[in-house]
DNA sequence: ACCTGAACACCGTTCAAGT
DNA sequence: ACCTGAACACCGTTCAAGT
């Protein structure tokens, strides 16, 4: 059973659902979501369209299967050194960490499968109670709730932590490989940054004055930066015992 | 010309590609993405598909322009009374309150076209450089550069609040109508909440404990209280005088 | 139980032809 | 300049038939 008989699989091995998803997301890494195809999956597979309507109900429930198996993978991995340990001043077990550290592997499923963002949200909505919504929840609340509040006060911070992280990230994934493998990321950002700056002066001055900055920051970092203000947020919120639409401070 | 040659207009009048968009807005309102469709809009415009061609370079382009339009007229309108005005004690001029209605604008043009919140996302990677992503962030961005900090802050608090707005917004937008109009919201939350109350306690006890409130929870309220999360985390970090990453709080 | 592959309805897009 | 409509390549899905 342990023996090494698994190695050049590919044509021999059987049809099953879990070769199925893996060569869906090889095919989604490789084209984007228009590369995943009945025709090219079976062609991939060297079966017919047949086979695989015999594992998979149909497309929408691959693309669930193949979001469900990429997103417990992202969480699965506890990332010790993701969050460079000399940028901030907590123990790298703090709640404040672990939730960082959560936000980072989304961040990062989502970089390295582009598509990852938009399947995401349409599974997240298409079913609640599907597998991968209180997956990705839980992970974040149960460090919300370690860091105290109401109940109801923790509700709200996990929803707003995953909407910003998913929000971030999914844009941000789609800003990378804008639609093409063969866009240079740089170049992108730069005729971006460019095309920002040429706008009318009157109705732009915000845009315009951070167009340089839009050219030269870390995505990630930045990604990150908006975590900590919604983390800030939150703790600020707990300090001033009031519940949020009351305006505490300014 | 200003007379009222334009009433029963359907098939008299020239085709057009306002025509085109405005044909586009009423299938992608009635049937969801899936709805728009060449031959739907021949149908419903009376014509050929060349006809449309001539008018609109590809389905892609068509789609940047209806996602353009509906956000023009969301942020166009300066919502007075959108804001519960007793729920603040801020005057209604300050650059909170006006990214807060905003945010409500977008939220609520999300939420009577549940197919924007995709297109959204897929056009501001498209082409950051179109008109969407401007109008968006200048609109966020100005009110942000009201309450101060350094320009880089700015980017990032602009950023983080475009960010959660169209994630939370997204998100809800397709909770609403969870890809069918037949299904009853109530019912919807009802079913979603039971499923979070039947899992595994010790896998996810806090999801099943908040299990409850997901059933109660008002979206736009909730949607409200996490601005005001992340607006609280800006004004905190200011405050501090502490750039983001070195946790001033906790 | 699992797989084959032809067939169906539908899609975005093109293009020669009309006015 | 603007529109028509047949045609093309491609898609998800079905299903009688095989093993």
């Amino acid at each position: 059973m342990a023996t090494r008989t698994r190695r050049s699989q590919r044509r021999t091995e059987a049809l099953s659902r879990e070769r199925i998803v893996e060569a869906a997301v090889e095919l989604l890494d490789a084209a984007g979501e228009g590369g995943l195809t009945f025709r090219a999956l079976t062609e991939r597979l060297a079966t017919g369209p047949g086979a695989i309507y015999w594992h998979v109900a149909n497309k929408s429930e691959l693309l669930d299967a193949v979001t469900d198996a990429v997103v417990a993978a992202a969480l699965a991995i506890e990332p010790a050194e993701s969050a460079e340990p000399a940028e901030s001043a907590e123990p790298a077990d703090s709640p404040r960490e672990k939730i960082r550290a959560v936000a980072l592997g989304l961040f990062d499923a989502i970089d390295e499968h582009p598509w990852l963002a938009a399947q995401l949200t349409a599974q997240l909505s298409r079913s609640p109670w599907g597998s991968v919504t209180p997956r990705i929840f839980e992970s974040i609340g149960r460090q919300v709730r370690a860091l105290g509040g109401t109940e109801s006060s923790q509700f709200t911070a996990a929803s707003a932590l995953v909407h910003y992280i998913l929000g971030a990230a999914g844009q941000n994934a789609a800003n990378g490989r804008g639609l093409g493998p063969d866009v240079d990321r740089g170049e992108f950002l730069d005729a971006a940054s460019r095309a920002w700056q040429e706008l009318d002066p009157d109705d732009y001055p915000f845009t315009r004055a951070v167009a340089e900055q839009m050219r030269e920051h870390d995505d990630r970092e930045q990604f990150l930066a908006g975590v900590d203000l919604v983390l800030t947020g939150i703790t600020a919120l707990h300090l001033s015992g009031g519940q949020a639409g009351t305006s505490p401070v300014s």
